[in-house]
DNA sequence: AGCACGCCGACT
DNA sequence: GTCGGCGTGCTC
């Protein structure tokens, strides 16, 4: 190869880019991806520094105006060029422009709280200043004028205040800087956002023998520089935390840096204090509340050294650091861990793969595994631990499945069953709490009509429009809104309502049946403002309400002692989701839930709701059961050759035209088939799970391998003729390795 | 970001 | 004409 492609290491969006250079033949093959260089950049050929990003023979700029770089910055294995080359694996393994894979990497460059913490100064005395202001006014020098008049009132300005407001370009600022007139100071003022919270206090922390055992035996391997992968099965309450935390401090101890990875849903302010407690201000936290501004300033603390442990979702794996010892993966299982935009990595590959760089060893833990990881530990190539002891003695609730289908038999036509109803009437008279959870996917009540069966559907998206209480029907995908018709659209039936299987039918159902109970809604609509998901949480934990009715966000995070029972209203919803997982995450909700129950002195008990109660996702939830789940699980993902049995890779397309679309969707599966790889798969082209979207059609293929290399290959081919021929241009196009969501 | 280029008003 | 401030646009 001849060429690098270089982004250059300068703080600013208009410079975000590839930029070209000659290889000197004697770098020629010395230099690699990540790699930290020497360039001559702009008009005087300034040096400035860049990393290498990619190598090429034919460079889209011409030739004879590629200047050769000067040379590599030496002991450059710095925390950039690492997640330089995670970048790169990234777009390998995933299927993305390079770009796109530096953009989700690299901490985002955004000026905007540098600028604001930059100050002008005034550096001469405020005589100097009138005498020089007269000068500038008698040679009509209004830009300077201006500057000084302003400096003159305030010793000190905000820079980016002076250039908006008095309309000085940066060029006058540089001037009188060069004069000596002001000096410049960039305070860089990295706030903190919980340290004025919480206080670092020396507690001793004492794990129990099982907690022990797990720490002991990670930390030998540490200690004989074993590096590997290890799977933490901690039912919920069996204090994974404390094992994490005793591991970061070890580490810590030993000069090395930390990352806990967390799904944004389980960081509570309980889970920050107890960080705070044990590593003070050395410790950062990040979420989702951050600004962009503040996200940065986080990751300038983790790489300026100020910070060891770093807390946060999926994008903390790319924190800065250089020298990390350890990454953990919370909650491992959850779906949040896998990017929704392309690149479309997951975070425990990335972890992975990040912590092999750099020499740390990778926890995972969870009440539920994945199917994917316990296959692993199972297979060897993951140490497992178990933490079976449940917190303070609590128990495990009592769980009682209702067959739906024979409350129906029986004439109750109620959406409670006998049993559930009875449940909850005792709590009422106890005065002990109630949570009924919906494991549907968001979207509320959808309108459909009774005589014949048609939903009515967004005209952009084609997804079911949904009741809200103001009348309206809105599509949550697109915001498209429209008033809900009195006839049906497609066959003029009056018989056209709200289906009731939302959380605002239930609320109202619940109000209904149980009119003196207070009941609180926890679901998209009702959080979607800032603060209001711990609002009703807290609400709830300080007995404001006796129900709590709510999506799968209701089962994760918060304890609440005063539950004692849990409702699941209809268990079968997410077992009919149209993709191979539903049945792990039925069984992950339902084991979450039923564990909702009974966390305090008093005992627990569980309703689960359906109309297949014989199923083994519901069967071995009830039991608390992992083991018995795998087993089934592990069969049928075997039997049909879905992960973590074969590999599997979604091709997306989308675009305006759907005869177009459909063409070439047809098209790319024919040249697929021609490049005969052995024991490749291939599914559709089909219509994707959400035919449209904001105008755009789209189509989905899929590829299964039973070797991973073998579908990286046909990736890469694929790839290959997408860039090369102008056809594919029209269209958009993207890669999902191991998909966990239907597109 | 930092640099050069070029426009345009002011002054010899 | 020429000098110089000041806005603009480009950087492989």
């Amino acid at each position: 190869m001849d060429f690098v492609n270089v982004i250059v290491d300068i703080s600013h969006e208009k410079v975000d880019r590839v930029f070209q250079y000659r290889i000197p033949d004697h770098l020629k093959n010395v230099l690699q991806a990540g790699m930290q260089v020497n360039i001559p950049f702009g008009r005087g050929n300034r040096l400035m520094k860049g990393y290498v990003v990619g190598f090429t023979n034919a460079p889209d700029y011409p030739p004879e105006k590629i200047k050769e770089l000067t040379g590599i910055v030496e002991g450059s294995v710095k925390a950039e060029s690492q997640l330089i080359a995670l970048a790169a694996w990234m777009r390998e393994r995933y299927g993305s422009t390079m770009n796109q894979a530096l953009k989700t990497v690299l901490p985002v460059k955004q000026e905007t709280r540098q600028k604001q913490s930059r100050k002008i100064i005034r550096n001469i005395s405020a005589l100097e200043g009138r005498q020089l202001l007269e000068e500038y006014q008698r040679k009509k020098y209004w830009a300077k004028a201006r500057l000084l008049e302003a400096l003159l009132q305030d010793e000190a300005l905000n820079y980016q205040e002076a250039v908006g407001s008095l309309k000085i370009s940066a060029a006058v600022i540089k001037g009188f800087e060069k004069e000596g007139i002001i000096r410049i100071e960039a305070q860089a003022l990295y706030r903190n956002p919980f340290a004025d919270h919480f206080t670092k206090q020396e507690k001793k922390v004492v794990l129990n023998s099982e907690q022990t055992k797990v720490v002991e035996g990670i930390w030998e391997d540490y200690k004989n520089g074993i590096r590997k992968t290890y799977l933490l099965h901690g039912i919920t309450g069996s204090g994974k935390t404390e094992v994490y935390m005793e591991l970061i401090a070890r580490v810590i101890q030993e000069g090395k840096q930390a990352i806990l990875l967390i799904p944004e849903i389980a960081l509570t302010y309980q889970t920050v204090r107890r960080f705070y407690e044990r590593f003070g201000d050395r410790v950062s936290v990040m979420h989702s509340r951050l600004s962009g501004g503040e996200r940065y300033d986080q990751f300038m603390r983790a790489k300026n050294g100020e910070i060891d442990v770093m807390i946060g979702p999926r994008s903390a794996l790319f924190t800065p650091f250089s020298r990390i010892g350890i990454m953990i993966v919370d909650e491992e299982h959850e779906n949040s861990y896998k990017s929704e935009t392309v690149p479309r990595y997951h975070a425990v590959e990335a972890v992975r793969f990040r912590a092999r760089m750099c020499g740390a060893c990778v926890v995972l833990g969870s009440a539920t595994p994945s199917v994917d990881s316990y296959d692993r530990a199972c297979s060897g190539s993951y140490g497992l631990y178990r933490l079976t002891g449940r917190f303070g003695d609590a128990r495990l609730p009592k769980v009682c499945i209702t067959d739906l289908r024979t409350e129906l038999k029986e004439g109750n036509r109620s959406i409670f069953s006998r049993r559930l109803k009875a449940a909850m009437e005792e709590r009422l008279r106890n005065g002990q709490q109630t949570m009924l959870f919906l494991n549907r996917r968001g979207l509320s009540g959808f309108v459909s009509c009774r005589s014949c069966g048609t939903a009515i559907r967004c005209p952009h998206c084609d997804v079911a429009l949904s009741l809200h209480n103001d009348g309206r029907l809105k599509c949550h995908y697109c915001g498209y809104e429209t008033s809900m018709p009195s006839l049906c659209p497609s066959c003029g039936s009056r018989y056209i309502s709200g289906f009731r299987a939302g959380t605002q039918q239930i609320e109202r159902e619940v109000k209904k049946v149980f009119p003196q109970a207070r009941v609180l809604r926890m679901d998209y609509d009702t959080t979607r403002t800032k603060e209001s998901y711990e609002q009703i949480l807290s609400a709830f934990g300080k007995g404001e309400a006796d129900i709590l009715v709510g999506t799968q966000m209701i089962v994760k995070g918060h304890d609440f002692p005063n539950v004692t029972l849990v409702g699941v209203l209809a268990a079968d919803i997410s077992l009919y989701a149209s993709d191979y997982r539903a049945s792990e995450r039925t069984f992950q909700l339902l084991t979450q839930a039923v564990g909702r129950a009974g966390r305090g002195q008093k005992a627990g008990e569980a309703v689960i709701q359906t109309y297949v109660p014989e199923h083994y996702s519901i069967q071995t939830a009830a039991r608390q059961d992992y083991e018995g789940f795998y087993r089934q699980e592990i069969l049928y993902r075997r039997m049909m050759g879905y992960p973590p049995a074969a590999f599997m890779l979604g091709i997306y397309l989308s675009g305006p035209e759907e005869a177009f679309l459909e063409h070439q969707a047809e098209r790319l599966g024919q040249r697929i088939h021609q490049f005969r790889a052995e024991g490749l798969i291939l599914i559709g082209p089909a219509v994707a799970a959400l035919s449209r979207k904001k105008d755009m059609y789209r189509r989905v293929i899929y590829l299964k391998h039973t070797e991973e290399n073998a579908l990286l290959h046909v990736k890469n081919q694929i790839e290959n003729i997408l860039e090369n021929e102008a056809v594919w241009q029209k269209i958009y196009i993207q890669f999902d390795y191991n998909p966990l969501n239907a597109y």
